[in-house]
DNA sequence: TTTAAAATCACATATTTGTGTGATTGCCAC
DNA sequence: GTGGCAATCACACAAATATGTGATTTTAAA
């Protein structure tokens, strides 16, 4: 077990691109290709045991996806750095990876260099998103940061979903604005319908997941 | 209007910054030096006049701060770029600015080269986000990614928390999970406890804001 | 094997919500 | 000066929710 070695492990469908990449790792000194899997049960199951500086994942897979295998291994196994991989350049996939803990992200055509040093900068610590990760997670605040067209809340509404985000009742509500319970009311029937929803829960949902506030 | 040069409005409450900027600025060929403004509001009303390419903005100021600024500015004038100053490397901060649109982040302690070269690369369309950023971004991620201590829902209790963020009803939910509605009932009951909240719109909000999914 | 959770179901009841149907007032644009 | 919208308030009623107090059964750990 040479400290100076990254130990990596491939988790991919593919056979082309994991033959490729593993047989990138094996003749590449500075690398130790510690095993690879063909889907995210098999690696699962077996990670306990390899216990890589890295993983390369493959984001879409047959059976379990890349995501939800790094959801499982990231709480178990802090330590290790996942880097996903994949053919498209798909934002909410790369979004959803960095949030389930991912620590970086390749294109599958990228070259083989790129892929080491993409390794190697991860498991330095350091820069874990490239450029084209940044602007895509950037890109993907930019857009759900914009209001969604359609939803025009008035400023009162906006206000009392406000309010409803927080958690409040419609009774703490009223006394918060200075106005009747009523009046709350009847602002949230008018929000239910802009937002298409019908409870107070579907609404901070919504409210939450398409940044209304 | 020299198309070559990039024209620049700097809002910032400190002095010494404001000024030393604007020195910088207006001794730099390249940089065309629009304006100055101490506070949100003032730009607020001036820079729908001014348009410039970029707005260096302090994200902390007396009264409005810059984020809200931002909120504010972006929604009317979508071309406009806006690069965050801040003496502090607060991950939330940078996080807020970059969702509320901002495109890029400098911290105030960056050499005068580094300013310069951040405008520069802004205006460019090029990397909006510093290397350094899109670490603390990721790391904003990842912190809000693990779940949060304390907070250890059963398998069960995961699963129904799901549905409630859905936006499902109890009744519904019996349904989905093929329980009764008092088990329903009897597990969220659990969840409340765990989250401290004692509403159904209140644990959609935790189980959102904090990533409990 | 004993204990401790986790998951299931039941009953009761006070609040809160969701929804319908109206009404009044102020303001702004046409 | 009128029509429309925002904001306000009212009443009524069915449905859903919050909460308490139990009880039974798996399942997992000690």
């Amino acid at each position: 077990m040479n400290p100076e070695q990254i130990s990596v492990v491939i988790v991919e469908d593919d056979k082309l691109i994991r033959e490729g990449i593993a047989e990138l790792l094996k003749s590449t000194p500075g690398f130790n290709l510690k095993a690879v899997f063909e889907n995210c049960e098999a690696a699962l199951k077996e990670i306990n045991k390899v216990l890589p500086d890295v993983i390369l994942m493959d984001i879409s897979m047959p059976g379990m996806n890349g995501i939800e295998c790094v959801k499982k291994i990231i709480p178990a196994n802090s330590g290790i750095k996942i880097i996903m991989l994949t053919v498209y350049e798909e934002e909410q996939k790369i979004f959803d990876s960095l949030r389930a803990g991912a620590s970086g992200y390749i294109l599958k055509r990228s070259s083989l260099q790129e892929i080491l040093s993409s390794i190697k900068e991860v498991v330095n610590g350091g820069g874990p998103m490239s450029p084209v990760i940044a602007n895509k997670v950037l890109n993907y605040f930019n857009k759900s940061g914009k209001k969604s067209d359609e939803i025009n809340l008035t400023t009162r509404e906006s206000e009392i979903l406000k309010e409803l985000v927080e958690g409040h009742s419609y009774k703490k509500i009223s006394e918060i604005l200075f106005i009747s319970l009523d009046t709350v009311r009847s602002h949230i029937k008018s929000i239910y319908q802009k937002l298409h929803v019908n409870s107070k829960s579907e609404a901070v949902a919504k409210a939450l997941k398409e940044n209304l506030l």
